[in-house]
DNA sequence: AATGAATGAGAGTTCATTCAT
DNA sequence: GATGAATGAACTCTCATTCAT
């Protein structure tokens, strides 16, 4: 397999994303993904094992590139509110971004083999130790509540953000992802009870 | 196309929820199902009009039931709050019962042809429309904050719940789901910020 | 997979002979095979679990015929040399008389895989203990010479049979080959060498 | 193309004898002959006009000097017989002593197309003279029967020589095989029948 | 001469769907 | 209604060959 710089590795993935973003992993063939990419059939797989690979690197680069910027960003911010508060925001903008992508993680990934699957989870992991991360440093700076495990605080946090975007996907994305973010946020730190009715 | 009922409908439709559930849509072949319900493989097309077809029955069957066991119930809630909780108990208790269908909404509803998804969020809709009364029951009563809006309330609320589902399909599903119910519910009404934290 | 009985199955039995006598082997596309079978491509597959069983299956049932009538007519023959007779008749008659079979046997079989090269020495296995027995037989009756290994003796008849058919296929088949039955036994018996020159 | 000369051609030749002899022609991918030729796929097409073509100048090359050797060692024979001899010997002696290229004559020729065919059998038929000049001489001396044509003695020789060849080739290759030379000479000159059995 | 990345035609196989019985 | 053998379009992947460097 050829190395993984160049103009056509990219242009593949490239092709792949907006292709599988169209019609989904399955109906994407692979002669449309290299007649997007103005690549033979052929030359793709000198560059990935098979179609699955390429969906997997596709996601693997994709997704690696967003945690990198993502934990550089994270080390900016000093309180744990605000790192949540960063992360959901660039969640939600960079859906907004590259809905190709968002496509591709919201719905593709949960299809496709079991074998894939497990893959696919294995990146996800990264995020949501990133995530959880945050909670329980919240937790012992007594910010956050301690009462509640953190695994399901996380599972609130991106599930939330995961429906948003599907919601988003599926309408005809006439309104602002991004400007969400802040309404997100109150609700995980406040919930949505009125103060006074415990 | 037979009426929807008698024996041969039902065993097809346990059949293809057994066997999807078990290996996905894609890979779920006609003849498999056939094979499971003890049906030959032209039977089933005289029943659903297509694949396509029985995906959608199975859901809307299923989901139809649950929607209306779930209204029944919240008729004998008196509170928002107390309708909430048990929206979420039910919601987990569900899937968790019926693994298989939890399997099909979860993972394989997402994928498919933009027609097909188009259809099953249509029957999600009811199941939204029921949580969105109740927030906005809350608000009226001046329970729920209205400072947020009802859509983004829902989707936290929704998005939370799908997320614990799908974590505990692909974990080896050794705790208990519905357990969580109380948590989640705490969440949502308080957040998880520390009161003297605002 | 379907029974073995039926129209389809010899159809395409019929079939394959004919394209892989023409044009060998890996040249021979399923394609072709189930047009000239009258069937589908997917029919082929309702039959033969894919190319290469299909290529087994043509020279077991063939070779499997043969060996039976052969046996058969072994049977009514007594001695020995009786027996050689006719086995190199029918040798050369079957090749003569179904060219496509022949072709297959002497040409194609040779290649392919070594998994699939090893099953078909196994069915050969059965004519070379025919042809082994009877050499042991003679031996036995003092007619045949004992001071030479059966082995030898039997790959000399065969090769020679073999040989004989390669250069009839090869030619543009213009002489009889079974009409140097006579001859080929004459040399197995007596060799080329003038009596009085050892 | 470059003149067939040189280390490379050399080295390509090697390589296809040793990788067409391990995997068949088919299986024997231009990659894995140029890898082993330490070489790139390129260059195999300065020499060679295709892989058809490479599989013929491997044939011509190495079966050309066999006859040359062949040719020169029989000058020194005197009778048609110690010439058969000689003959027989070489053969099995080649095949023992090169595995690979005694493969490639045995199994891989015979399939191909039908030109590659016509090709090939014309180099053979240098062997085929040989063997038949031998026989003629013979029967001219009056040591060998006139009443049996040269052909088909020929293609017992022939025949019997390629099928101790082959025999040995899928067997374990534990025996010895030019050890049988005596033996097969024996059964050419004499036959199996017991003397007095006529 | 030498390279090896790129090409793209080609072929086996799958499987949802049909239809004669 | 029920059957299941038959269909054939669809699609991934291979690999001999080319050609710009």
């Amino acid at each position: 397999m050829a190395k993984k710089s160049g103009d056509k590795y990219e242009a593949i993935l490239d092709a792949a994303a907006k292709i599988i973003g169209e019609v989904g992993y399955h109906k994407a063939q692979i002669s449309k993904i290299a007649r997007e990419a103005n690549v033979a059939e052929g030359t793709i797989y000198l560059y990935f094992e098979n179609k699955q690979d390429l969906l997997l690197s596709l996601f693997q680069k994709r997704f690696g590139e967003f945690i990198v910027n993502l934990k550089n960003e994270l080390n900016t911010a000093k309180t744990p509110l605000e790192k949540l508060r960063k992360l959901v925001t660039r969640h939600l903008e960079n859906s907004e971004k590259d809905r190709n992508f968002a496509q591709v993680t919201q719905i593709e990934l949960r299809q496709a083999d079991r074998a894939l699957r497990q893959k696919l989870s294995e990146l996800l992991r990264d995020y949501f130790t990133i995530i959880e991360n945050i909670i329980d440093e919240g937790k012992e700076q007594g910010i956050f509540r301690s009462d509640i495990s953190t695994k399901v605080i996380r599972r609130m946090i991106f599930g939330t953000l995961d429906e948003m975007v599907s919601s988003w996907l599926l309408s005809s994305r006439q309104y602002s992802l991004s400007k969400q973010a802040k309404d997100a946020v109150e609700l995980f730190c406040h919930g949505f009870l009125v103060k006074n009715n415990d």
